[in-house]
DNA sequence: CCGTTAGTTCTGAAATTCCGAACTATGGGA
DNA sequence: TCCCATAGTTCGGAATTTCAGAACTAACGG
């Protein structure tokens, strides 16, 4: 399989990582990812509260994070690798991520 | 004409805040009335670039602000007046409007 | 070569966004 | 009071985006 694209750094648009955050499905995933370091298949992340999110939709989901330049993908084997660019883009965006990750966690209060 | 539905600060979502600042024409519109403290009428933003929104679109977006919590809006006569509530979001999600409007200052660079 | 696992693409239905046209609300004259 | 101008909202249809099931592909292990 051909190496999926991700944008540079400073081709990453912060309206691009908004709107991918926007969606509590994808900022859980994100989360989870952002706190593992590197989690291995998206089956992992697929259970969202008592809901479980449809592969195809799954798929879209890191499609969406990807390129938005908030993950990184790699295959290994069969499965997938997914590392979290939160250093890259706290270099170019300041506290965004910080910010965004502990407004999620403080909603649920 | 009957007053504005605003939520209150506590029912405030962050995911409804990053979906309107997701779009970079209301980004824009925000950033405006967040460093101006209070503006009048939604003409004074609704050119953005070289660009002009239409009202009607304007409008919506206006909506989708106030329906965040963003902005609180006021009719004064024939024409409203809008202030960001940035001073209560901070106390409930702290730093991410900063951040966010730092990002996107950044991103034209 | 076959089966299994992990993920992607296709596709059509549902939801959302966009913006022009028509409408409403408020205030200022004459 | 009536009419006009201004500021903004709502309606409606076209375009775009999202969702998720079904079919497909890629990689590995016998």
């Amino acid at each position: 399989m051909r190496p999926l694209f991700h944008p540079a750094i400073d081709d990453v648009r912060p309206e691009a990582i908004l709107h991918a955050l926007s969606d509590p499905d994808r900022a859980s995933i994100f989360a989870k990812i952002a706190q593992a370091g590197c989690v291995e298949t998206c089956a992992t992340v697929s259970a969202v509260g008592d809901r479980v999110i449809p592969k195809s939709s799954l798929s879209s989901h890191f499609k969406v994070l990807r390129e938005a330049g908030l993950i990184r993908c790699e295959r290994h084997g069969v499965e997938m690798r997914n590392h979290a660019r939160c250093a890259e883009i706290d270099g170019r965006f300041p506290g965004l991520l910080a910010a965004i990750l502990t407004a999620y966690a403080a909603r649920s209060v």
